[in-house]
DNA sequence: TATTAGCACTCACTGGAGATGAGTGCTAAT
DNA sequence: ATTAGCACTCATCTCCAGTGAGTGCTAATA
């Protein structure tokens, strides 16, 4: 992207700031008036159309203020955007509204969503990634029928996953719990990544293995593991985020509680952000939701990464105050759930 | 409600018929061109005006055709909905879309609101309820911290639930496997509220008790199962809701986003459904969702209920059409936890 | 006496005409 | 380089007449 000039980026910051603001096109005498640059709405005129010729500005239609494209907020997000810290007050209060002992996994995160979502009036999303990158704690089999065994598998941090597989052979409870004890003994700490090295390790070496509690045990916590579970989202404020005016028209509303409602799109997008460290901010065409914008960020504990969580809302979303929101509840929860692990 | 003579019948029948069809106000030419009753138009606007009188029926303003009122859809179905039964070509499709094999008790759960969805076009339920009324299987700890536990107990169907609870003792993991044995041996086959009571008997009986472990066998038993777990629900199938035209404008869609976000009226209602036995139709002000209707029915075991299943729509629902198919569903997934819990 | 044809009336809905106002691009003056 | 001035555009609003589906009432009819 070419360098503006200041008074160029001053414009198209006001522009986009007012935009936010009211969700209206921005005319030039609008933003004399509002800020004073000096300037005669003519020429912020002259600086809008180089702006739009540059593509960061367009108009819905000739005889209308301007609105930021994609390309604009982008812009504005790369260069222009100032985030400012929370205040000691502020972290405070949000560190209040965190108070999670003594509630599930599940209840944390979904308890994390609702406070994104009403600090930033959008969606707030949470994600707990599939399993593979969790800490195993401990692994239990309950036998429900003649082959088919519930398995319950515990993170580090509490959260409890389980699946159904079928079993080779009938083994009863205790021979079950034997196993559990036997896996339980050798596994604990590993990452689940790990722990599908060190099963397939074995069970290659041991091919003839004479110890026949060693063997079932092996075979069941493979098909156990087997195949991924899947990841866990959690979206909360979804009829918040229809209170925004570009969600006001009934196909757009259908078209978002479509989208919400299959999560397959929502997965992908913060899966995506799995990798990055920090806060990310996904906008317009970077994602399946026309319009919309996600800004996300990683919690983990020592051992890695945990999950993602973030807040999604209208491109035209006020960056600068949500950013540092979801900044600082990822690094809130991370100490929780590093704390939950102990 | 007084008796009406068999035209009135008709007529309000194909009023309300006709409306369910196409949603919109039903005039009295309209009503003698598509049925033929050979009768003017203005016969028939004698009767309507009666059955307005009556209060089955109201026009939104004067000139326009008339609609039914709750009322009206209440002696509809109370007396002149016919429900056929499936025919065994449906009965057949429909347990083809129902293979539920080696699938979680969640993800069947959520096939099936799935699949009821669909099928009517309007919003799948299906609840677990509170843990109380299902059969103890299994029961595991998992030590968390010094003074917290993850408590995990699977129930006969296959059900997982877990929670985290306090213990005043620190136990390490060794102490709850033998605790856990105890009340597997203890307790396996008892419904939850069994198990309760058997608990308080204990604890009273022995309160002084010798036996180290199963005095904290009992009390960390107790601390686990002491409040209730929350009632589990799927929904499915709000986007397709959204289409129908009582849905078409934002302010309703709003409202009803907000009612499906919270859960909580939706729960209260299939809870209230979970005494009776079949088929059950909540209907206008029946239920705190003005202008819905809801078609429950319970599912069970051998050993009692375990839930309750349906679908929500408009009022203007095809009763006709979803009556059978909530049935139908519910005797399905009670024949397939059945099977699960052999 | 029950039914129906006829008629005046109501009211949502449609589409066009005109007014309004916020905004633009261009040009010429400063 | 900046700005005042001006003609022009276009969404939006309001007013208005026309249309059509529907009603209630009354008087004629079978």
């Amino acid at each position: 992207m070419a360098e503006l000039n200041e008074r160029s980026q001053n414009i198209l910051e006001a522009i986009v700031k007012d935009y936010i603001a009211s969700a209206e096109p921005v005319g030039s005498r609008a933003i004399t008036r509002r800020h004073n640059f000096n300037l005669s709405p003519a020429s912020v005129r002259n600086v809008m159309s180089d702006l739009e010729e540059l593509g960061l500005l367009c108009s819905p239609h000739t005889s209308s203020g301007r609105i930021p494209t994609e390309k604009g907020f982008q812009y504005y997000i790369d260069t222009l955007l100032q985030i400012r810290d929370l205040s000691d007050t502020e972290k405070k209060q949000l560190r209040k509204s965190y108070r999670f002992t003594g509630m599930r996994m599940e209840d944390i995160m979904q308890e994390v969503g609702r406070i994104l979502s009403g600090l930033s009036k959008y969606a707030g999303l949470v994600m707990v990634p599939k399993f593979a990158s969790t800490v195993f704690r401990q692994i239990e089999f309950v036998r429900l029928s003649q082959n088919r065994l519930l398995v319950i598998y515990v993170s580090q941090t509490g959260l409890v996953q389980n699946k159904v597989i079928k079993a080779d052979a009938d083994l009863n409870q205790q021979q079950l719990e034997k196993i559990s004890n036997y896996l339980n003994r050798e596994l604990n700490g590993l990452t689940i990544q790990e722990v599908r090295e060190k099963l397939k390790n074995e069970m290659q070496e041991e091919k003839n293995l004479y110890d026949q509690l060693r063997k079932k045990a092996l075979s069941l916590s493979c098909a156990a593991l087997q195949d991924e579970v899947e990841d866990q989202l959690f979206v909360a404020g979804t009829s918040l985020m229809l209170e925004q005016p570009e969600f006001s028209s009934p196909d757009e509303m259908r078209r978002l509680i479509q989208t919400f409602e299959s999560k397959k799109i929502l997965i992908d997008l913060l899966d995506r952000s799995q990798s990055a460290q920090g806060v990310q901010i996904f906008i317009g065409s970077d994602i399946d939701l026309k319009g919309c914008s996600l800004i996300s960020a990683n919690f983990s504990n020592r051992k890695g990464a945990l999950g993602s969580l973030g807040v999604i809302g209208p491109m035209r979303m006020n960056y600068s105050q949500v950013v540092p929101i979801v900044d600082f509840t990822a690094q809130l929860v991370s100490r929780v759930l590093d704390r939950e692990a102990e």
